[in-house]
Parts: C-alpha cells; structure tokens; sequence
DNA sequence: GAAGTATCTGATCGTTGTCAAGATTGCCTT
DNA sequence: AAGGCAATCTTGACAACGATCAGATACTTC
C-alpha cells in the first residue's frame, strides 16, 4: 500500500497526490529558496491542476503545516545522528547546537516555513515535546547533569539553549557576524565558539542540588 | 519644508506621500497584526491609488525596508530610554535584553518585518553599528568590564547576546513556553530569568566593576 | 454491471504586485 | 504673468495568486 504504481501515463488519479505534493513542495523551498511558496506552483510541480492540491489540504496553510511537520522531523533525526555519531570526549550540548544550526543553514526555506507556519503554536510543541528535538535537548541536559526531578530548571534551561540556537541560526546571515566567520576561520568554528559559550547555561557539574 | 500643508480636501499632489505610506503601512502593521501587509492595502489606508507608491518606492520590499529603518531606529531609542531609566543597582545588559524582548513583544509585526525585509544583510548591519541597538550592547559590554581592546571578544560578545534576545523574543510565542511563564509569575520574570543566565556570557575576568 | 464515492479538471471570482499611458499640479524660466 | 517642464497622482490593464464550484473521470462496493 505505500508504493503506488504511478505511471509516466499520468493517470487520471494520481495514487499518492498528498505525498506528492509534499515532495514538490519540499523541493520547490530548497529550489526557489527564500520567495515564498505558490501552491498553484507547487500543483504544477507535481503535474496536477491547480485545484488538485484542495482534495488532499483545506488551505494553503495547511499544506505548509505538512512541509514544516516534515522539516521537524528531519530535524530530530539530524540532531539524533549527529549525537551518535560523536566521540565521547565532545560536548553533547554544543553538537546538538551545531547540528541544528546546520540545519538551519542548509535548509533555510524549510526551516522558515517551520516557525512560520501556523501550527507553531498550537499542535506543533507537543509533537516536540514527544520525540522531536525538544526532548533531545532535555535529556541531554540531563545526561550531562541536570536534576531530572527539577522539572521547571530544566525547561529554563532546554528552552534558554533553544533560543540561544535558534538566534544564532537566524541572525547569522547579517553582513555584521562576517568577519567573525572569516576570523575564526568558518562558519562552524562561529558555532562552535558561540556555542561553547551557551554551554555556560549549564549548571555547575557537581554544584547544584536543586 | 518639513510641514506640508496636507488639508482635508485631498489635493491631487499629496504633499509629503512617502511618509504618508511609511505611517499608514506602520498603522496597517500595529492593527492587522500577523497578516502580510498589501501594498495596495497601504495605498487605500493613506487614500490614493495603488499605483502611487511607486512614483516613491521602487518595489513594495523597498516600502517594507523604510518600514524596517524606522523600526531599528525606534527599538534603538526604546534600548536607549530603559538603560536612562534603570537604577544604578540594576543589572544593564539585563534591562537592555528585557526591553529588546519587550519591544519585539509589542511591536510583532515591524519586528517581523525588520529582519524578513530585503536589506537585513546588506545596508542595515552598518546602520546598527553606527548608532543603533548593537552599539548599545557593545557600550554596555565595555562599561561592565569587557575590554574595549579584544575587539574580537567584544563582538563575540554581542552577537552571542543579540542572537540570545532575538531567540528568546521570536520562540516566546510558542505554547511550550506558556508554562514557564505563568509559573514564573509573568513575561518579564520569565525574561529576566533567561537573562540572568545570559549575563554569564560575560567574561569572567575582573568580577562586577559597576 | 450499476451505484456511489473519491479524485481530478476547467472555469471563474476577488485580490495582489506591477506597469504604461494619460491627467493634474507645482516650480522654474523668461 | 505666461508658458513649459518635471514631478506627482489616476485610470486601466495584465499576469499570477488563493479559493470555490460544477462537471468529468476513475476506483470501490454491491
């Protein structure tokens, strides 16, 4: 039932047309970039007419809503790889910083329409707080020392890291953090040192007891 | 020169047009809140045709770009006033983080504007740094300790506290913050919260010289 | 095979950004 | 003061967009 026999014939029902016009629209944003998404763009994309994509979404915004559940998912897992497949002497808390950043950065377009979206303040924390990125951050908070039982210090402190990320993914563009990049040698040395700098969030490995 | 004699009876030539535009795109944006701005809504809202902006704006991005200057230029004195208002006692980059917050809370949508519009990585950066908000935080920086001389450390500094205050002022709209902030009794305990943790950014060298 | 439902197309409406051509005005020269 | 020039504003138009609706097509079920 996933595959569906889609024809070069193009046959009257498309087989998987929700599917595929996420696809479209996922690779029209990496395309197009920055301008903001047409769904009649999109619908021709996937080779359909422009009232195709009505069957499958209410809106146009809920079309987006599915390209940005796609984008928080790929970047849960980008997160999750980039732990793994980090040596143990590495800072866990800076390499998610940095994977998420780089997500940032080479997915821009998505990444936008992922806050811009308009589940980002509804449906979409749960399904973070579930299994996406959120709750990676938190356990690696707790993993690295954090009071698992403080409950409020530890969303103080996911949410402190995630503002501090998500600031730097999107201020890093501005022509005035250049010369920082080419001074400490690229982009990734800025994350790094920016981030090993969010690492003071931390609380003191051995200090606080709650 | 500077007052046009604009009477109610709406003369053919408008008198001072693009600042009319700049003021109605400015109410449009306080009182439509998230929606995207229409060019030819602005148009109507300063009662003219919609091909008249053009004889005073090349594009529509270059009306939101002037929307954007007078942005910068408001936070800037926003920043301003709360640090002439701080007591002595008060931490500084503490108040200038929780009116950069607070100014992004109030003003969403010129916020949103003033970092989507097209001339964020180019022309704008040099504005900030002449006499705007990033100069303030570098003073600040400077004043509390930092050394004027690492010019390096100084901007990393900055950036590391902009990217902070910016993440903390788009991310806060999210439900997953909710929370935290009715426990900590407010916005502006939850922002005075994180902020406390940013001021670890600062150095440690030479403890509190104010 | 027939009925019923899900899916897709075509046409259409209101709105948008943008442009070209014409109307109107203020300013400058003489 | 009269005439001309350039700036300004309007009207009209175009293509593209989001969205809706009636009708065509194909799959499913009986």
């Amino acid at each position: 039932m996933e595959q569906a026999p889609v024809a070069e014939s193009r046959p009257y029902h498309h087989g998987d047309l929700r599917r595929a016009l996420v696809g479209a629209g996922r690779r029209l944003l990496e395309a197009e970039g920055g301008a903001d998404l047409s769904l009649r763009a999109v619908a021709r994309e996937a080779g359909v007419s422009p009232a195709a994509p009505y069957h499958h979404f209410r809106d146009k915004s809920e079309l987006l809503d599915a390209l940005a559940i796609e984008g928080w998912d790929q970047l849960g897992l980008e997160m999750r790889a980039a732990l793994a497949k980090a040596g143990p002497d590495q800072n866990r808390l800076v390499t998610l910083g940095v994977a998420y950043v780089q997500f940032a950065r080479q997915n821009t377009a998505i990444y936008r329409v992922m806050f811009a979206c308009s589940l980002n303040r509804e449906t979409m924390p749960e399904k973070l707080r579930d299994d996406g990125a959120y709750r990676l951050v938190c356990d690696t908070l707790v993993e690295s020392g954090l009071d698992p039982e403080d409950e409020m210090g530890l969303e103080l402190t996911a949410i402190a890291v995630w503002c501090a990320a998500h600031g730097v993914a999107e201020m890093g563009g501005f022509k005035e953090f250049a010369p920082l990049k080419t001074h400490l040698g690229g982009e990734e040395a800025f994350l790094r040192a920016v981030f090993s700098q969010l690492d003071m969030f931390r609380p003191k490995p051995a200090a606080r007891a709650v």
